[in-house]
RNA sequence: CGCGGGGUGGAGCAGUGGUUAGCUCGGAUGGCUCAUAACCAUCAGGUCGCAGGUUCGAAUCCUGCCCCCGCAACCA
């Protein structure tokens, strides 16, 4: 039965370059997408970036262009990621689109009954033009490290959102799964985070605090707080309010979204969408984070790993390979090169890429290239579905390369080679041995099957090699192997 | 006693009371020759963080302790 689904990923903010956190939020909603496409559904795929707000002005001030100029340049730079790692987006959106700016009013209007004003009160830093956390303000012990200056405590009025009023509502529909985190132990994780309830959400910046982002409606010298905005994009892009087809992809299916941004997406978000009369989200993936070697990704200690650099070097689906098998979907995962290089050598190279070449060969040797009719792929799939369903993309890999083992110890049991050389002397030979390599072919065209969401590239190069019922040689093998981080260990010693 | 997750062969992990604790990578040996010097098989290697307890029996349950990692609400 087909249905229309929904998948969103959390939109980044412009001011810096992208990095490898976005990469992989726009790779699981890519998996999880072609997955849903191949099952015959209809699938909405939203991507967007964030760009309000006074990081994004003081980056531009910098530049010396204004904001929106700032942003038309940047935006860009994560919209090519998009695309780098071939996620198959259908929709994007920009916080800065006129139709989303006119839309986050027009929300802000509907969530009147529940919006107040009210101080806020915390440590202001003059040169920053804006408040940092208790947190902050302490660690720095209370002087600003970018300029110099003590923290003032100073209190400003804000318009507040009531988000306090739906915690029994929010907090009901993630206990019982109405509105899904996954993994569990995040789901408890802020469970036990909301235990005192919701608090109120400040949703406004005086405009002279805040400049650079989309006024309250009838009360222009207040500007609506970041948050605020982007949560919206996820509805704003479907078309709410004004295009009914909205209707038809929300509630999402599946939110993507980062560890680190939980609260916002499980907190106030669903506050948001209960105060609109909305239906809430019927699931959360939450990824984790990907360290280098153990450490954390930082600029400062210089082992940031630059999705491009990964991709440029060995391939779009290797990248999608490792990051969807060696970086668990649902816990924090360790990138190191040599990680990722052996991994492309052994798994990529050697299980698969040698096993479709071998069958290949043989075909070509010995049957001139024609296979007959490859009976269907037998193989047991249920644990496959089972986890992506439960958006556990790295087991249901896992699950397929049981296959190409399995596939590898079969010809082996089996011995093609032994077979054809009894042609003419054995009768039955012939057809044992074209038998075999039917089976053979039939397993790697399931093997395909399933690697469709996770490596298309590489699934549409096995169908194409054999789904003709004959050979068709491709111009290259897949996955050559690769040493630039790891030693060739067939490099003669000296 | 803030909350949560975790400590299992060199590395990464599975395993929540029951036969000799599994898997992948890495290492060693052997086989094979269709293949990207690939593939397949076998072997080596673990006092399951520490100490007590419950039990016929614990990595698995209980108690205490040690260590690591997140989070601790307005930075997006």
């Amino acid at each position: 039965m087909e249905k229309k689904l929904y998948i969103t990923t959390a939109i980044p903010y412009v001011n810096g370059t992208p990095h490898i956190g976005n990469a992989l939020d726009y790779l699981l909603a890519d998996i999880w997408t072609r997955y849903q496409k191949q099952n015959d559904h209809e699938v909405r795929f939203s991507v967007g970036t964030d760009e309000h707000g006074n990081k994004i002005a003081a980056k531009a001030a910098e530049a010396g262009l204004n904001p929106k100029t700032y942003t038309d340049q940047t935006y860009v730079n994560f919209e090519n990621l998009m695309k780098k790692v071939g996620a198959s987006y259908t929709d994007f959106v920009r916080t800065t689109d006129p139709h989303h700016i006119s839309s986050i009013q027009y929300i802000w209007k509907t969530l009147l009954p529940y919006i107040y004003k009210g101080k806020y009160e915390g440590w202001y830093c003059i040169g920053c033009e804006s408040f940092v956390s208790d947190k902050e303000a302490s660690a720095n012990e209370g002087i600003c490290p970018d300029h110099k200056q003590p923290y003032q405590r100073l209190s400003e009025e804000n318009y507040y959102f009531k988000t306090s009023a739906f915690t029994d509502q929010v907090r009901e529909a993630i206990s019982s799964d109405e509105m899904k985190i996954v993994p569990e132990f995040r789901k408890k994780e802020f469970l036990a985070l909301m235990k005192d309830g919701l608090q109120d959400v400040s949703i406004s910046r005086p405009k002279k605090n805040l400049s650079w982002g989309v006024p309250v409606p009838d009360d222009p010298n207040n500007i609506m707080y970041v948050w605020l905005d982007a949560l919206a994009n996820y509805i704003t892009v479907l078309g709410y309010p004004d295009q009914p087809s909205w209707q038809e992809y929300w509630p999402a299916d599946v939110q993507i979204l980062g560890n680190d941004i939980i609260r916002f997406h499980a907190g106030l978000w669903p506050a948001m969408l209960l105060g609109l009369g909305l239906k809430l989200p019927k699931k959360l993936l939450v990824h984790g984070t990907i360290i280098v070697g153990g450490a954390k990704m930082s600029k400062t200690v210089g082992n940031v790993v630059d999705p491009n650099q990964v991709i440029d070097e060995y391939g779009l689906d290797a990248f999608r390979y490792y990051f969807s098998r060696h970086i668990p979907t649902l816990d924090n995962g360790d990138f190191t090169w040599e990680k990722f290089e052996n991994s492309y050598n052994t798994e990529l190279a050697n299980d698969l890429g040698n096993l479709v070449q071998r069958v290949a060969s043989m075909i070509t040797r010995y049957q001139a290239g024609v296979i007959g009719v490859a009976p269907k792929g037998e193989h047991d799939m249920s644990v496959y579905h089972e986890a992506m369903e439960s958006l556990e993309f790295n087991k249901a890999i896992d699950e397929v390369w049981l296959m190409v083992r399995s596939l590898n110890q079969y010809i082996e049991n089996v011995k093609p080679w032994q077979i054809a050389k009894k042609i003419g002397k054995d009768a039955e030979a012939e057809a044992h041995l074209t038998e075999v390599l039917a089976y053979s072919v039939g397993a790697l065209l399931q093997i395909a099957d399933l690697l469709v969401p996770f490596l298309p590239k590489t699934a549409s190069e096995i169908h194409k090699t054999f789904e003709s019922g004959a050979i068709v040689a491709s111009e290259s093998v897949l996955f050559p192997k690769i040493y630039i981080h790891t030693k060739n260990p067939n490099t003669p010693k000296v």
